[in-house]
Parts: structure tokens; C-alpha cells; sequence
DNA sequence: GAGCACTGC
């Protein structure tokens, strides 16, 4: 094997190592830091006094470095070098090198908050900016404080923010490691294209005419631009001469088509053929396709953004960053020279491109964040202030002090509840969490156990398809129970028993249209939080089938501790119409989302009052994953709206954040509204207040 | 009557 680079730099890294708690490593790919570094600091006698903890932000990445670090020690997987992920810790007393996902880490801190067992920490791929490993940065700023003598916390980035994390930690020393990726010629497009997809194609036709063999990778932003442009590529292919130029063989790869699928594009080609590659960023990061020697970037990337004033998600098409571009461009040059063709111009990738991507921090809800921070209980800490390396908006962290306060997990100064601190414990959105325990209080705990777990992996569980597959299935309507009208969530609920009926046989998810690693994966958290609630349960949290259903037709405990848990996702329908508004944020007009199984009466209206999961803008506003609730169950709810005093959640903290928000504010120039002012909030909380106490007498006639 | 990128506890 050839000397990887980053041993080469072996004594300057022991050195500044030992001079220093925290050190900032930017390695490129191939650099070899993932599964070196960890074995530098053992030779150096770091792993005597405690344990080396390498976080990654995917699980796959876990498992596989540390399977190579363990062959390159020559140990057995599990003893001195192992990993631990969801659902599976492959660790010993032996284990001194320990690979794990910044989730997992997150966890161990929970219930260990000074992470005595490490020696050292490294932070991997922190450039990535997972939420996890931003959280876990300002975590560790705080433990070196506290850790000088015995921690010591190594950082890897790539070059554009190195300084930046720097700077973060005190001016640590920067240690630069080389990478070994082969030089990739970049070319610009003149200007803008109409259509990317019409230009992606033209380009990659060029390539394959004129350029010597070597596989193309087509970056694009989603299953539906993918579709089109592999079936124009194929028939434009077909046209071409036969013998005029090599063969060629077109792959779509994005994460929604089934493991088997993906898997097809990493046979290597035949002789004289190919490979086009036309994916979604998953190509970016999460998998490495050997043989790419051409990429062309379209420069976009779909983003989820989280807009905290009207509590809604969007789905937005966004100009890449420039790390991410010169990411995509890195992948032609992985085994040998390559060349990348961006469908833009270069002015605007100096001048429009934004340097890094926008951290998940930034475009997030907090909810959950804050939770665990406040259940961390670290008195010197206040979490409003708390440092991170991008501070969030002062409309997020209020946001999500408002959610926490709505299902009681603080209380009105904001200090975190001993219901709180319950939640915090499960891994699961705080709606899911506070679900759970009012489930377990009303008798329907194995129910919510099926919903939450269900919810925690809904996105995977249809299978997905394309328009064309989707309007053949119209004619084989499903086979699936359909909630008994009251909504997704029964829905969910039902389908598991079901499968639980047929002993988890994957033949029926098949069948069913159901993902079967989605399905297992539900079956899996179920389990695990079934562990977690053991010591606090108050019934049985088998899966029950229909003898239950008969004493509770209806759902009621079930979609009862539902509202409790969605006490900020409650939506009341418009008096004439199927539209409804969201309670509790800026005034804001939704829809049920036609895929909702939720049935009107014979009115053909909704229910008054529904809870959703989420609120998703693609076309317009939707209600995703809807649940009907009554109208005395939202009573309680609505009056702790009315109680709200935001400034007292922060414990006062909101003038003195609002001065050291501004540089924040960009980031919310898009998201319309998004500074209403707080009495404006309530005045209209107010008035749905008045709507809902008419609407209470109008009843009670 | 519409459409969803990618991760993770």
C-alpha cells in the first residue's frame, strides 16, 4: 500500500497534539485522516489513559472505516477498534479506538456529560455541518474548559471554513494534510441555461462522442429531472451510429429507489461501454462511484428550510455552495485526471455562490435541539447564549422555546419539566416524545409506540415511483386500511398491526407497495424505545390487534394523546371551506394534503380541528400526515396559547440576543415574514381564541 | 388532487 500522506505530517500532529487541547486538521480526500489519525494518537500512548471516539455524520462511514482500521491493526472488529450505531454497538471493554455517529456521541453525553471514558475526541467531516456535530462542537468548546488536563479534541474540515472553526476554538493551530486526488480541469458555461436538463444532455453527448472512455457523473436536483433526462439520454443514444462510438449504459441513483437499485450502479462496465451516472447529491457524499472521470454540475441543490415564524417547511430547488461545487467537481479526479463542465458561469460562482452551504443548524427547527441541551442541566451554561460556531436566528431558538413550553416540557421561566427531561430521553421529535407519555398516562401506550415509531421513518416507508408507474397503480387500488377516515396517523397505526399479523413477512410490504428495509427499520425503533420506556410504563406495550380495537373503535385515548403531543401543530378549519389555519404561529392558510387519508362527512367537510405533522410549501402550503382531534380536547391547549409570554421563556434574554442576531438576519430574507412583531403573533392568536369560543357556543345549542 | 434532496438518535 502506498504511504498515505497524512503520515508523513505523523510528528508535527503528536507535537501540536500535545501542545494543544484542541487542534483543527483539513485533510482532503484520500488524506487518509478518517482512519489514520485515530492510530497516530494511539501510537503516541493516548489510548492509556481513555478511549480515542471518532464521530462520523453517517453510519455506513462508521461501520467502514473502523472495519479497515481494525484489518490495518490486525484486530477483530469489536475488540480494540469497533463502532457503535443505532441499533447496533459492536464494542467491548477491550475497544481503545471507537467509531460512532455524532448522534451516538450525542447520546453518551446525555447520560455521561463530561464523556470521561475518551481521551481524546475527534470530530470528522465537520465541514459537513450536521446539526449533531454543530451541537457537539460548542459541547466540546465547553468540556476542554472543564477536560484541559485529560481531553483532547481534534477537528477535521475541509479548507474553506478551517480558519472560521479556529478562530471558534481560541486561534487553535491549523494542521494541513494533503489529499491525493488527481487534478481536475473545471470549465464554465458561458451564461445560464434555459433548461438544465436540455443542457446537461447536449453536454453529455459531447463527452461520449468526443472524449476518451471514463465514466460521467450528472448532478441534478431530484428523482424527477433524473427520470427525464436518463429516458432523453437513452433515446438520443439509441439514434446515435452504430460502431461511431463506444457503448453506453445510464443509471439513475437518488435515495428513494431501493437499495438493489442503487447497488447496480457499482458493477463495474463491461469492456468498450460507458457509465452515466445521473444523479442527486447523493453522489456528493454518501456514495463514491469509482471510475467518474467527467461531472457535470447543474449547480442547484433541492434544501429543506425550516421557517420558524409560520412553523413551516419548504422544499426549495437553491444555488449550490462553493464547497459544494468543488465536492462534485472532486469526484472526476478520484482514480485518475478528470474534467468538470459547470453549467454556469464562472462570475457566478465567485461572485453569486455562497462560500459554504448554510449550516442544518440554520435551517432547522430546534425544538428537539434545545430539549437536549436544556436536559443537559449544565449551570453554566445558558442555552440562549450558548456558543455556537453559527448561531441560529433569535426566531428559531423562540420558537422553539414556544413549542417546548406548549407540550410542558419547560415551564413558563423555561426551565426544563421532569416531563422534560423524559422526553429528552427518547429518540424521537419532542411531539413524538410528549405523545408517548400522555399515551402512557391514558392506556394507549402501544398504539403511540406504532405511531411514533411509524412517523420516525415515514419519508422511506412508500415505495417510491415515478409518475408513469404511479398512474398504473390507480388501477389496483391499494389494499391498505385507510385509517377509518380519522386520519394518517391511524392509518400508520393500522398497517402495522397488519404486518404484525403476518409476523413481519416482508413479501407482504411487497406486496403492499411498503419499503421493506423502511418497514424494518420502524420495527427496529419500536424496539428501542419500547427499552427506553420499560422502567416508566404503566401497560403493555405489545403490539395489539383488533381485541383492542373493539373497546375503542375510534381512536380516542390514542388521538387524545395525540393533541397533547401536537399541541403546536393544531390546525382549525375555515368555517365555509376545507381550508384551514394553523394556531399558534403567524396567521397562516393550509391545506390537507391530497395523499391524506383523512375523510370528510357527509357535508363533504374536514373535521373543526386536526393536528399535522408537518407543514411542507411545494405548490402551496400542505398539512402533511393529519390526524382529526375534537374540539374539547384543543380547549386546554389554546388557553396555554393564550398565556404565552415568550420573554419569560427566554428568561428575559430576548433584547440582549436581538442585538447579537443581526448578521443572522440574511439568512431569513427569503422566508417573507419572518420578523412579525410578537404582539401582532398574539393578537391573532387572540382572535382564533374568539373563533374557537363562538364556534364552542354554537355547539353547545 | 399532488409530488419528496440527504442524514441521524
Amino acid at each position: 500500500m502506498a504511504q498515505l500522506p497524512i503520515l508523513q505530517s505523523e510528528d508535527k500532529i503528536v507535537e501540536t497534539v500535545e501542545k494543544n487541547p484542541v487542534v483543527v486538521v483539513i485533510g482532503e480526500t484520500g488524506s487518509g485522516k478518517s482512519t489514520q489519525l485515530s492510530q497516530i494518537l494511539h501510537r503516541s500512548g493516548y489510548t492509556k489513559s481513555g478511549c480515542i471516539a471518532v464521530t462520523q455524520p453517517r453510519r455506513v462511514a462508521a461501520v467502514t472505516v473502523s472495519r479497515r482500521v481494525s484489518q490495518e491493526l490486525n484486530v477483530r472488529l469489536g475488540e480494540e477498534v469497533g463502532y457503535a450505531i443505532r441499533f447496533e454497538d459492536r464494542t467491548s471493554e477491550k475497544t481503545i479506538i471507537k467509531y460512532l455517529t455524532d448522534g451516538v456521541l450525542l447520546r453518551e453525553s446525555l447520560s455521561n456529560p463530561e464523556l470521561t471514558q475518551y481521551s481524546v475526541i475527534i470530530l470528522d467531516e465537520a465541514h459537513e455541518r450536521s446539526l449533531n456535530t454543530d451541537i457537539l462542537l460548542g459541547l466540546m468548546k465547553r468540556l476542554i474548559k472543564f477536560r484541559a488536563s485529560n481531553l483532547k479534541v481534534l477537528v477535521t474540515s475541509a479548507t474553506l471554513d478551517g480558519e472560521k472553526v479556529s478562530r471558534f476554538f481560541s486561534n487553535c493551530p491549523i494542521l494541513n494534510v494533503p489529499g491525493k486526488l488527481f487534478p481536475v480541469e473545471i470549465s464554465y458555461s458561458l451564461e445560464r441555461p434555459k433548461s438544465y436538463i436540455e443542457a446537461s444532455l447536449q453536454k453529455a453527448l459531447d463527452i461520449h462522442i468526443r472524449e476518451p472512455e471514463g465514466d460521467i457523473l450528472i448532478f441534478m436536483t431530484g428523482q424527477d429531472d433524473i427520470e427525464k433526462l436518463v429516458s432523453k439520454l437513452e433515446e438520443r443514444i439509441r439514434k446515435l451510429d452504430e460502431g461511431s462510438c463506444i457503448d453506453a449504459l445510464i443509471y439513475p441513483l437518488h435515495g428513494s429507489m431501493p437499495p438493489e437499485l442503487q447497488i447496480r450502479v457499482f458493477s463495474p462496465p463491461p469492456p468498450n461501454c460507458r457509465r452515466i451516472i445521473v444523479s442527486t447529491n447523493i453522489a456528493e457524499t454518501s456514495l463514491t462511484v469509482d471510475g467518474v472521470v467527467y461531472v457535470i454540475d447543474s449547480g442547484f441543490v433541492k434544501q429543506r428550510q425550516y421557517n420558524p415564524s409560520t412553523g413551516m417547511y419548504s422544499l426549495d430547488v437553491v444555488q449550490i455552495s462553493k464547497v459544494q461545487a468543488n465536492q462534485r467537481a472532486g469526484r472526476a479526479g478520484r482514480t485518475r485526471p478528470g474534467k468538470c463542465y459547470r453549467l454556469y458561469p464562472s462570475m457566478a460562482y465567485k461572485d453569486d455562490f455562497l462560500d459554504a452551504t448554510v449550516p442544518e443548524i440554520q435551517r432547522s427547527s430546534l425544538a428537539g435541539s434545545i430539549l437536549y441541551l436544556k436536559s443537559l442541566n449544565l449551570p453554566d451554561i445558558d442555552i440562549l447564549k450558548f456558543d455556537f460556531l453559527d448561531s441560529p436566528s433569535f426566531e428559531a431558538l423562540e420558537d422553539a422555546l414556544k413549542q417546548l413550553y406548549l407540550i410542558d416540557a419547560i415551564d413558563e421561566e423555561g426551565s426544563i419539566t421532569s416531563l422534560g427531561r423524559t422526553m429528552a430521553e427518547l429518540p424521537l421529535e419532542p411531539s413524538l416524545s410528549r405523545t408517548l407519555l400522555e399515551a402512557n398516562e391514558c392506556g394507549c401506550l402501544s398504539q403511540a409506540l406504532t405511531v411514533a415509531a411509524m412517523l420516525s421513518a415515514e419519508t422511506t416507508l412508500l415505495i417510491g415511483q415515478s409518475k408513469s408507474a404511479e398512474k398504473k397503480r390507480k388501477h389496483t387500488p391499494s389494499n391498505l386500511p385507510n385509517g377509518s377516515g380519522l386520519g394518517d396517523h391511524i392509518q400508520f397505526l393500522q398497517i402495522y398491526e397488519l404486518w404484525h399479523q403476518t409476523d413481519y413477512n416482508t413479501d407482504w410490504c411487497k406486496d403492499n407497495n411498503l419499503q421493506v428495509r423502511g418497514m424494518m427499520f420502524v420495527k427496529d425503533v419500536r424496539k428501542q424505545l419500547c427499552q427506553i420506556m420499560q422502567k416508566i410504563a404503566k401497560g403493555s406495550m405489545d403490539v395489539k390487534t383488533s381485541r383492542k380495537r373493539r373497546e375503542d373503535p375510534d381512536y380516542r385515548a390514542l388521538r387524545k394523546a395525540l393533541c397533547s403531543g401536537y399541541a403546536n401543530q393544531l390546525a382549525e378549519r375555515m368555517s365555509r371551506h376545507n381550508g384551514y389555519r394553523s394556531l399558534g404561529f403567524k396567521s397562516q392558510l393550509v391545506q390537507v394534503h391530497p395523499s391524506s387519508v383523512l375523510r370528510t362527512d357527509e357535508d363533504g367537510m374536514y373535521p373543526d380541528y386536526a393536528i399535522y405533522h408537518e407543514l411542507i410549501a411545494t405548490t402551496r402550503p400542505y398539512m402533511r400526515n393529519v390526524c382529526a382531534v375534537e374540539m374539547h380536547w384543543v380547549r386546554p391547549v389554546l388557553a396555554k396559547l393564550d398565556n404565552l409570554n415568550v420573554s419569560k421563556l427566554s428568561g428575559g434574554a430576548s433584547q440582549s440576543l436581538e442585538k447579537i442576531q443581526p448578521e443572522n438576519s440574511s439568512l431569513q430574507k427569503d422566508g417573507g415574514n419572518a420578523t412579525e412583531p410578537v404582539e401582532d403573533r398574539e393578537s391573532k392568536i387572540r382572535a382564533a381564541r374568539e373563533r374557537f369560543l363562538a364556534r364552542s357556543r354554537q355547539a353547545n345549542k
